[in-house]
DNA sequence: ATTATTTGGTTTATTTTATAAACTACTTTA
DNA sequence: TAAAGTAGTTTATAAAATAAACCAAATAAT
């Protein structure tokens, strides 16, 4: 029987930011979205959703004038991602 | 960029399905339940999605007494199965 | 023989999820 | 100082997933 895929992670966004940040260990919400090419609204929710979680940590300060969020990944969420990896390789070889 | 999962594939046990088929090439109902895990009504409806795309045809017939329904992948299902193997591909590469 | 129970499903209703739209608060530019 | 832009959050709606209920016939038990 194949392996359950995590749901958190079975979402394209949320692979997309978990993927990203498991190469790059750092992003801020603005470079996500253009990397992602998500809506400002849907990446909110959907890093509250991680977070939540513990497979991102969130850090809100100011830049200058400016409100400024830095994601990063976290030890969870590398883990959750490569238990997600090794369980959806097995849906994907022919 | 990373490209657009489709969203007919990216789910659990839609993609069960088709990965199952895209090996066997055929299935029967009962075969498919037992090897996703899925419920009768859940596989039911997932069924008629796939075939609705064209991604798989499904032939209802009579076995002795019994119904029987048989599933096959189609050259669209195989297609894009193959499609969406390349995308997500690119997310789990780390 | 008639009453469960099982098989092989479908249909419908509910819950969850995703996403879009609207909004907030502040800054910068015209 | 009014308009537009930045950096997000919140809320409302649409879509999807799934569970529960149902159906028809076959088989097994009493």
């Amino acid at each position: 029987m194949l392996k359950k895929l995590n749901p958190l992670l079975h979402n394209e966004l949320r692979l997309a930011i978990v993927s990203l940040l498991v190469k790059e260990g750092e992003a801020d919400f603005v470079d996500i979205k253009h990397k992602t090419g998500a809506s400002s609204g849907n990446l909110s929710v959907q890093l509250d959703k991680l977070s939540e979680a513990g497979y991102i940590s969130v850090h809100k300060h100011f830049k200058g004038k400016k409100p400024h969020t830095t994601c990063n990944i976290t030890k969870t969420g590398i883990d959750a991602f490569e238990e997600y990896v090794n369980a959806i390789q097995e849906y994907l070889k022919t």
